[in-house]
RNA sequence: GGGCGCGUAGCUCAGUUGGUUAGAGUGUUUCGGUGACAUCGAAAAGGUCACAGGUUCGAGUCCUGUCGCGCCCACCA
């Protein structure tokens, strides 16, 4: 085959790109096989939240890590099913299109709310699916799901049925976790942990024989549903209150002080009061003492009830400014003290958690956590350090999960209740998706009570009832049922670390109880974009180097390969000098690819062709075999930034810098023999190179592939030719044992040359050289490698 | 308080089961217009491997302790 390539002198980065981009999507590179004999590789995409309008390089960051292995999956010879999820319900769209349209949820109705909600999804989607084009993640667009949309609510509502059924789920009135500014309940997986500084407010308070003592409290407004005071046993001060009763300033409630070994002595005064609402550490208190007479002051929008008494209708920290007021007025405040103390706060929005009584769906998973543990060990962990986060959660998880929202956007509970009786009717499974404020239950009256009247539940579900099915819905995504049993489990879960305790961790509790698997076979996390200074990109810190702008300057295959640097489950900071090198090597290897192309001279390439290989071919393809063998290695154990440093090590360091000068002067001479097989070499190592290079820079090595091998190799494109393996080249009687010598050689007469001044260009008379080499075997290499006349060993 | 991880060149990081003189990239300095590439090439300087003990013929690597940093969990009335 005769090969002559026209190159132009510039890489033209953006043409390229675009050129790519249209001709993957045109011809399909990247779909899914629905009739392939090939191995599957089955892909749980995260599906990321719409609602993000500020896309930074964590997320380039995160998303191409598992396409490095997605890439390299498929040219290693499986069929893979790479879809892409968007998760747009619940509450993080909701709080984004509050802020961004100033709308109160309670003066808009239900369906305006949800409309805007569906804008802004649609929107959002937009903004992803062309940043993640641009970046040439390759997903099946063909393949694509959003939680909102009709098979994800149908499975979802199929999964709270199935759990519902069996047992899994059931309905209560307990106190929950609550979010009075988006005012809704919360599972223990949306809590986040705070510090802040607060007021300390030490209250005085008197026995009813008029026996003083202090008690301090982080929590003076709570004051109206104190339910109880305790003391350490021990503790000599305060032995002799134990069973005294104490009346309360302001509200005049008399409550009974008891004893607590919980009490620390030296934190306060030593004294501690504890309330119905609240955080959860009165909860324990309460708990401990086996208060029966609650008080829960607060509502579900976050004011004071009735048993506030004279502070109904004022929010908790008018409540709080008001009572401090209050006792100051009746000198009952000893002192306020400012302490730092850490606060659970909800981590969407930051305000402080409450507990607020209230009936709530929950699902049930303390009763399972040894068998959830167990799931734990089925899993392949990539790193496997992660596995202990997950662990540690499992044990530490001290609440069922409670699944029911009192928002407007998500997916909607497939449940009614008679009107009469409160019995749950659940709609058939095959009438899925329902949404029950619009429709009926089928069945004309209750089972139970015989009445006719239905009330649909007002409730969503978290957000988390839709995602943690993601393996079962990426799985429905093809319609054959032959083909949907052997997507699940799936192959990959690529994840970040800091949702382990929830989309993963759901994602485990829902195959273990629909089907007693694993939802995935691997699961690998990686760590978080930083800014150049190691901290957390936000928004909020204004930190953050918009992608559109980075992709504009540099290129996707430049950031891209700043990404590959990061360890798996590391934290990688910003570098812009590395996306600079990627830069520069998107323009080597462009300038490589020319440097053949100049060189083939019409090239007749034959793979069958015994061609008279010299030592430095022999040396650069062992070389190459060896690198091969490295990142093959390597790329299956998800080591993706190895993988970068060893081609990056052989592309520059030995087939530029050495190889491409060792045989200049053989395409510049006129021995044919030894022209071609240098040619051969040439193109045979530089194909290779683009194959490895091809999952971190997809578009350069196109570009180059297309241009230089598409004939040679007859694909449509590199990302779908065949991973390389070992090059064989007929050795005959090469030795290449003493090459490094040679090597080394040519090093010293550089160096000799640099620092005479002289450039490596020009010809000099003579050089004396220190190593010891095989004169008869290399000077004539040497001498014309490194234009010098005549070698002397010294 | 419990757990995980980290501390190696100015900066960002490699350093597999202990084994010559501790590496790379980047930055700095010097030189170079050379048959693709100046977005390039050649070369140089730069390290008490956080600290202190220990095991060993031998420790960046293993053990113990100390200090500093990051994250997760728990505690915080």
């Amino acid at each position: 085959m005769i090969l002559k390539i026209d190159f132009e002198e510039k890489y033209n980065r953006e043409e390229s790109e675009n050129k790519w981009k249209e001709y993957w999507k045109k011809q399909k590179i990247f779909e899914f096989s629905l009739d392939s004999a090939k191995p599957l590789f089955v892909v749980d995409t995260p599906p990321p939240y719409v609602s993000a309008d500020h896309l930074h390089i964590g997320h380039i960051m995160s998303y191409s890590q598992a396409e490095f292995i997605v890439r390299y999956k498929r040219m290693k010879g499986f069929n893979v099913f790479y879809p892409m999820g968007f998760d747009d319900n619940g509450l993080p769209t909701e709080r984004f299109v509050e802020k961004k349209y100033k709308i109160n949820k309670s003066k808009i109705t239900k369906p305006e709310f949800i409309k805007i909600c569906l804008k802004e999804t649609e929107q959002g989607i937009k903004t992803y699916k062309k940043l993640w084009n641009d970046f040439g993640i390759s997903v099946d667009w063909s393949k694509t799901y959003s939680t909102i949309n009709s098979l994800p609510v149908k499975i979802a509502q199929w999964s709270f049925i199935d759990l519902y059924k069996k047992g899994k789920i059931y309905r209560a009135k307990k106190p929950i976790s609550w979010c009075v500014s988006c005012q809704t309940a919360l599972s223990q997986a949306d809590i986040e942990d705070e510090e802040k500084e607060t007021d300390f407010v030490y209250i005085k308070i008197q026995t009813k024989d008029k026996e003083k003592l202090v008690f301090a409290t982080t929590r003076p407004e709570l004051l109206p549903s104190c339910v109880g005071i305790s003391v350490h046993p021990d503790d000599e001060r305060y032995k002799k209150f134990i069973h005294k009763i104490v009346v309360m300033p302001i509200t005049g409630a008399e409550i009974e002080i008891t004893a607590d070994k919980m009490v620390a002595p030296d934190f306060g005064s030593g004294v501690v009061y504890f309330c119905s609402s609240g955080d959860k550490q009165f909860l324990e208190w309460e708990n401990n003492h086996k208060i029966k007479n609650k008080i829960y002051l607060l509502d579900t929008n976050g004011r004071m009830n009735a048993k506030a008494g004279i502070y109904q209708g004022l929010t908790i920290k008018q409540t709080r400014k008001k009572i401090i007021e209050d006792l100051e007025e009746i000198n009952a405040i000893e002192k306020i003290e400012k302490i730092v103390h850490s606060v659970g706060v909800h981590e969407r929005c930051g305000t402080d958690i409450e507990y607020v009584d209230s009936v709530q769906w929950f699902v049930d998973i303390l009763s399972a956590k040894q068998d959830l543990l167990k799931q734990a060990d089925k899993i392949n962990w990539r790193p496997d350090s992660m596995k202990q986060k997950y662990i540690d959660w499992v044990k530490a998880l001290k609440w069922d999960w409670c699944i029911s929202r009192q928002r407007y956007y998500g997916v909607s509970f497939p449940v009614w209740y008679c009107k009469k009786c409160g019995e749950v009717i659940l709609p058939n499974i095959e009438d899925l998706p329902v949404d029950t404020a619009l429709s009926k239950p089928k069945i004309k009256q209750c089972p139970k009570c015989e009445s006719s009247e239905f009330v649909a539940e007002k409730d969503v579900m978290d957000t988390w009832m839709t995602s943690s099915c993601s393996p079962i819905i990426v799985s429905k995504l093809v319609k054959d049922e032959e083909i949907q049993k052997k997507l699940y489990p799936c192959d990959l879960r690529p994840q970040a670390f800091e949702i382990i305790r929830t989309w993963l961790f759901y994602t485990i509790v829902k195959s273990f109880y629909h089907f007693n698997d694993i939802p995935f076979k691997n699961v690998m996390i990686s760590g978080h974009g930083l800014d150049e200074n190691g901290k957390k990109i936000s928004k909020r810190l204004g930190n953050y180097i918009p992608a559109n702008q980075l992709l504009k300057d540099y290129g996707a295959d430049a950031i891209r390969y700043w990404a590959t640097g990061a360890t798996l489950g590391q934290n990688l900071r910003f570098n812009i000098q590395e996306v600079k090198k990627g830069k520069r090597t998107v323009v080597k290897l462009w300038n490589a690819g020319r440097f053949l192309a100049i060189n083939l001279d019409e090239f007749d390439f034959d793979d069958e062709k015994k061609y008279k290989f010299e030592h430095s071919d022999i040396w650069i393809i062992s070389e190459l075999n060896k690198t091969i063998e490295k990142a093959t290695k390597d790329f299956d154990n998800y080591f993706y930034a190895k993988v970068k440093e060893e081609i990056d090590n052989f592309f520059w360091s030995k087939f530029a810098d050495y190889y491409v000068e060792f045989v200049k002067y053989r395409l510049a001479g006129d021995n044919k023999e030894s022209k071609s097989a240098a040619q051969y070499t040439l193109i045979k190592v530089f194909l290779v190179v683009l194959k490895i290079y091809a999952p971190i820079l997809p578009f350069i090595t196109e570009e180059l592939y297309q241009k230089m091998f598409k004939n040679i190799e007859n694909e449509k494109s590199v990302h779908i030719s065949k991973w390389p393996s070992k090059i064989k080249a007929s050795v005959g009687d090469i030795d290449i044992s003493d090459f490094n010598s040679a090597i080394k050689a040519i090093d010293e007469i550089r160096k000799y040359k640099s620092e005479q001044g002289i450039s490596l260009g020009t010809e000099i008379e003579s050089c004396p050289i220190k190593t010891k080499i095989d004169l008869d075997k290399y000077s004539d290499f040497i001498q014309k490698v490194c234009r010098v006349k005549t070698l002397k060993i010294i």
